[in-house]
DNA sequence: CAACATTATTGTCCAGACAACACTATCTTT
DNA sequence: AAAGATAGTGTTGTCTGGACAATAATGTTG
């Protein structure tokens, strides 16, 4: 077997990362999370949080690894999106990335710039500016997954916080899907599917009439899926 | 940067590889395309068709030449899927495998086991015994995929040949979704969204009443699509 | 404290989509 | 010509989605 695997040595050369694309909902708009490189190549760029995965390593922990590293968050559920790989895409050699993607509440995460990263900001994803390397293109493809999947997966709670009003949640799908919901209309169908606990409390402070808070309810929806319900919103018509 | 590129050398020591998931659907099951290996490790294997991606070879392209190379199949639409990269996953070192997979008609290919196949076959995907590597994960994963994508995308026709009954593209949807569906209801839907083309013939040569064959107009869905149209079937209730 | 500004909350009606359901038609085989 | 096999077709009831506007609760302002 040793003397078999001589032949291939020279398939032996290349590197892989993994880069992470952490969607956030803040001010109610959709923000992703980038760190400035402090290391070359693109040194001084915004980029996404990612770096080289190590010679022993599981791709899944070395997104969570170099997430926590470059950013300080820690367990947040990363799920794997696309692999990218043009040959030129980084100029130290062959490079092929990884891109995982995630939904986090903002407010839960304090951000701690670390390793390659000198800042770590989360950025509005409407506004991102050059990036390093095809770091746009990954974004793209991520956000792309994104909307795909908060239509028939209750991912989008997880971009809120505990507690939450309908009407962040309805802003939520909007900001995503860029369009705009009737009221009325997104209000009965999340009811109906009981997925949503009434907290008994309402917003205070607000110079209006305050809002009921909600929270989700993980398990009720894993019951319901059991029996073989299916989550499922539509997108109605563009804005 | 020759200088910065040093440092990063203990990277530049894996392999990547594609791996192709071909479904296709014959005589009511779905298939899918394997190889016989005739190579370490898992020599004598089945496997799936895939190879390692040249230092300078986009990913896309290393899986369009290595499927034509170990199976003869050319001009097959290939979509990524997924990567999976355990640390244990290959003999001979670290290597990463980009998962891609297709649907294809049967009948449109001749196969011709070459490079380091020793065979090709279809293998029904029902009856898929120890696979190469981590092939049967692969195949799980794709296999989810497709039931997610033919739901809301017409790639079901590329599945089907040219001229196709109703009864055919039923049993193509039950095959994939391990369901049964109404007959009438599923017609139905399938001819109210304008996709197809009545060809006027019938099939010849059976022992009953002849059904009437179809094709699929790839022009008009794009066109529709152009118009929001969004293509969409329902699974019903599991078998 | 009264008027105002602001957002929250709620129900009805209509149209289109979906699910359930059974009989007749056409061809080959015997 | 009878039997066997699959193709083809229509109605009805129920559910879901979309359009649509008036009233309620709070903080702010004058």
């Amino acid at each position: 077997m040793v003397q078999a695997k001589k032949s291939f040595d020279g398939f032996f050369k290349s590197a892989f990362t993994v880069d992470n694309v952490i969607f956030g909902f803040d001010d109610g708009k959709l923000k992703v999370l980038l760190i400035k490189r402090n290391e070359e190549p693109f040194n001084d760029f915004w980029a996404l949080p990612g770096y080289f995965v190590q010679q022993h390593e599981d791709l899944d922990a070395a997104a969570q690894r170099v997430l926590r590293e470059t950013t300080g968050l820690e367990n947040v559920y990363l799920e794997q999106v696309h692999s990218f790989g043009s040959p030129g895409r980084h100029d130290f050699g062959r490079v092929i990335t990884v891109a995982y993607y995630s939904l986090v509440k903002v407010a839960d995460f304090e951000l701690h710039a670390a390793s390659i990263a000198e800042e770590v900001a989360w950025h509005d994803v409407e506004e991102i500016s050059t990036l390093a390397f095809d770091h746009e293109e990954i974004i793209r493809v991520a956000l792309n997954s994104l909307k795909r999947r908060i239509r028939t997966q209750p991912v989008g709670f997880k971009l809120l916080p505990p507690a939450f009003t309908l009407t962040d949640l309805q802003h939520l799908y909007e900001a995503v899907w860029e369009v705009d919901l009737e009221k009325r209309n997104f209000r009965k169908k999340i009811l109906s599917m009981n997925l949503l606990r009434d907290l008994g409390r309402s917003q205070t402070g607000v110079a209006h009439r305050p809002a009921r808070l909600y929270s989700f309810e993980e398990n009720r929806y894993r019951e319901l899926e059991e029996e073989g319900f299916n989550f499922e919103l539509k997108e109605g018509k563009r804005k």
